[in-house]
RNA sequence: CGGGGUGUAGCGCAGUCCGGUUUAGCGCGCUUGGUUCGGGACCAAGAGGCCGGCGGUUCAAAUCCGCCCACCCCGACCA
């Protein structure tokens, strides 16, 4: 995918009014920006800017998540209904699990989620303990026919989610693998700029004896995004995954799972940073970084400038955005404030004086710049996020230890 | 699934109660020409609708009746 792209070239669709099937926040920010287009009830397009936007969370949460020593597969989202006589858990996920039947009139689901396949995966390669415990995760969409999709892609029927899988000889393998899990967890929201509480959850479905939702904070009033699960040898048992211990003996997996809703994610972020005229995305998950306003593309002294500085931020690696169209500028301005692109650089009037203009999207404020020295502004304003990037590095290393230290006292 | 609501042009709506002056309108968007050009510009001329679908009542249906479909909201459940 472009990290720069002419606005001109980009098929960026905004919407002056809201259409009304839309209520909630996000929802109706997803649809004016050109976020996402619905198909169905609960079916959503991703658009360009909306795939950017995911796309870019997904490369937060596979670099935490790999971060754990976790290592990504990607499992099918058809499914056999053999496996799932298996566990035995068709009744309980019940009319929730798209099927149809194949033409050699055997049953298929589309995957609501992958303990059955993953079970399937393991127990046909690992045999012995000195294989533990082993970690893997995927992100893929899951089908859920729900009864009443909402809210756009909060609560949709095709989804795409997080899934992770841990698989130890013991409890304390899985205490160790689940703590490291809701560690990445914890920093992949703070990287995508929701503040997000863990509590104590009800199951579900998933069964198992433990497990801790985590909820996004704010207006969005309780949604749920995450959710991690110590589902222990319930399922090992029923779907045969054993091992031979020490002594020989055979024994159940220790299991963990544990979900993001990436998309649902998406959402969430929307629902904590937005203003009356549109989204500001953070930084980290913006789908460009800067977004360059020329007030008139006509005027050559303008253009040049323009292009120029698409090229410099094109060759210095950040993601840019050029409003090349030839329109009034009313329309770039409340475009460009609906996108949420985190710096807009203006480039107009001021350009006589040498100058054009640098706004944070979140601020009001605006500063004039040097052209020679915009970029450098911007990069030590990007600079920042490093920063906050290594502190977010330091809290998991220092959080690690206090782990590894409890887990000593308990000892 | 239970309850509530909506369906008229791409989007937002009026008209529906009380059937006929409606050739079904309005705003935005779209097309063409011109003037504009620092916060969704202006003028002019256009294109675009079996009024969600099927059936019924009637001389006559967007409008009344029946059935169906789609979508949204509240509830239980979820990532």
């Amino acid at each position: 995918m472009k990290s720069q792209i002419k606005w001109s070239e980009a098929f960026i669709r905004t919407l002056k009014e809201t259409p009304k099937e839309a209520e909630t926040i996000s929802h109706k920010l997803m649809l004016k920006a050109g976020l996402i287009s619905k198909v169905a009830s609960g079916v959503y397009s991703y658009l360009p800017l909306g795939l950017k936007v995911l796309r870019k969370i997904e490369k937060i949460v596979r670099e935490e998540i790999d971060q754990t020593g976790a290592c990504e597969l990607l499992l099918p989202a058809l499914q056999p209904e053999s496996l799932w006589k298996e566990s035995g858990r068709i009744s309980l996920l019940g009319k929730d699990m798209i099927n149809f039947i194949d033409r050699h009139q055997r049953r298929m689901f589309l995957g609501p989620t992958h303990e059955e396949v993953i079970i399937d995966v393991v127990r046909k390669r690992v045999h012995s303990w000195k294989e533990l415990p082993i970690v893997l995760y995927q992100i893929q969409t899951k089908f859920r026919d729900e009864v009443r999709p909402r809210f756009g892609v909060v609560r949709a029927r095709e989804f795409l989610m997080k899934d992770a899988y841990s698989f130890d000889a013991d409890q304390e393998g899985l205490d160790k693998n689940y703590e490291k899990m809701r560690e990445a967890y914890e920093l992949i929201f703070k990287r995508c700029g929701i503040k997000c509480q863990s509590q104590k959850a009800d199951s579900g479905i998933m069964g198992g004896r433990f497990s801790e939702e985590f909820v996004a904070e704010g207006e969005c009033k309780e949604l749920e995004i995450g959710h991690i699960f110590k589902l222990g040898d319930t399922y090992s048992k029923k779907l045969k995954l054993f091992f031979l211990d020490k002594n020989g003996e055979e024994k159940p997996m220790i299991m963990g799972c544990y979900g993001i809703g990436i998309s649902r994610l998406m959402a969430a972020i929307i629902e904590g940073n937005y203003d009356e005229d549109g989204l500001i995305w953070p930084r980290s998950v913006s789908p460009y970084s800067v977004l360059l306003l020329p007030m008139n593309m006509e005027e050559k002294a303008i253009k040049d400038t323009t292009e120029e500085l698409y090229r410099s931020l094109q060759k210095n690696n950040i993601d840019v955005i050029m409003d090349d169209r030839i329109i009034s500028p009313g329309i770039k301005f409340k475009d460009g404030d609906l996108l949420g692109i985190p710096f807009r650089i203006l480039i107009g009037k001021e350009l006589k004086n040498g100058k054009v203009e640098l706004k944070l999207r979140r601020e009001k404020r605006t500063e004039l710049v040097k052209v020679e020295d915009i970029l450098q502004e911007i990069k030590k304003l990007k600079c920042k996020d490093y920063q906050q990037e290594h502190e977010n590095l330091k809290a998991r290393k220092t959080t690690i230890s206090l782990t590894t230290k409890t887990q000593r006292l308990k000892e």
